[in-house]
DNA sequence: CATCAGGGCCCTG
DNA sequence: CAGGGCCCTGAT
């Protein structure tokens, strides 16, 4: 399908303003449905039953920040249709939010202060919905990075739509509802085990009306948790990410899984294997921010090895 | 070649 | 509440 149409529109994020680190997270794995070149990020985007094309610029008025924001369609838009992707944008890159308590706050800490200042400005987020995002948990577990970008390769080659926008081609996800009648066989077929199961009971779960991401994003985190939690195929570690990326709380860090333990060791500690005690006893100093502070020192090390500096405890445990 | 351990979760006992 | 089974892949 070739997006024809497009609008532009200017989005003033809160001061101060990393656009790189906030549009391009490199431990996310890449897929067909993103791309990042050149400082300039595009990505598909599924949005009230329109598959959209979208690019984000970093522009410069007045002197001021600005984020540039291109929506491609293959029909004219509204501009209340325009605000709404806007809106939207802004609420899952973040870019409204107020970073300053967390600096003061958090400059106590030598790698956390060394950490903010190599990418001051970055936001966390990510650019799923509800939805989209609970296909990646699940296609996660239980696998390496490399088999879990095959496995989301296959499901956005087989189910997803060909978009072409601004001389790119890149897929869009899929509907919800799209697996109401396809057989846990023909899932099975892309290589994605049993993982086949819980992707169709999710899928099911959103088109029957049970979840709704808007309506999940007003309640209190328990009982957001214990929504996620009663999901089919998703368990603490899923809802572990979720709570951060999808929900934005910042406070919430309470799992650790045997890898990143591992990685965690060496980033606080300089050490092998630390205890999980051990790990809590740093994280929890950073109180209220204590995830986003672990995202700050994460992302450190994952831009550090983008710009070719190599650990070996880093190479040898992310397996790419 | 065979065996095995993964970036979990469900289900059973 | 512990532990076996599940898929596929790459490492050994």
């Amino acid at each position: 399908m070739k997006l024809l149409f497009s609008k532009t529109t200017l989005i003033t994020p809160t001061l101060p303003f990393n656009f790189d680190a906030t549009f391009f997270k490199p431990d996310h794995f890449t897929t067909n449905d993103h791309e990042y070149k050149k400082g300039t990020p595009w990505q598909t985007m599924d949005w009230r039953s329109n598959k959209l094309g979208l690019k984000f610029r970093l522009a410069k008025i007045k002197g001021k920040s600005m984020v540039e924001l291109t929506v491609f369609s293959n029909e004219e838009l509204t501009k209340e249709y325009i605000e709404s992707v806007k809106a939207e944008t802004i609420f899952r890159y973040n870019l409204n939010l107020d970073l300053r308590e967390f600096y003061k706050f958090s400059a106590k800490d030598d790698l956390l202060a060394r950490s903010i200042r190599q990418l001051k400005g970055m936001r966390p987020g990510h650019q799923s919905s509800l939805y989209e995002y609970l296909i990646i948990g699940i296609i996660l577990q239980n696998a390496s990075v490399r088999r879990s970008v095959q496995m989301f390769r296959n499901l956005l080659t087989k189910y997803g739509t060909k978009l072409e926008f601004d001389g790119h081609k890149l897929l869009c996800l899929w509907d919800v509802g799209r697996f109401k009648s396809i057989g846990e066989q023909e899932l099975r077929d892309l290589k994605v085990g049993y993982r086949a199961r819980s992707i169709i009971k999710i899928d099911n779960q959103f088109s029957d009306g049970n979840l709704d991401e808007f309506d999940l994003r007003k309640k209190s985190v328990d009982e957001q948790k214990k929504i996620l939690l009663s999901l089919y195929g998703v368990g603490p570690a899923t809802v572990w990410y979720l709570l951060f990326d999808v929900f934005h709380h910042w406070e919430v860090f309470e799992h650790i899984s045997p890898w990143e333990q591992k990685l965690y060791s060496q980033m606080f500690f300089g050490k092998n294997l630390a205890t999980i005690p051990q790990l809590f006893r740093y994280i929890n100093k950073f109180g209220k921010y204590k995830h986003l502070a672990v995202h700050y020192i994460w992302e450190k090390y994952w831009w550090d090895r983008y710009n070719g500096k190599i650990y070996d405890w880093f190479e040898k445990e992310i397996r790419l």
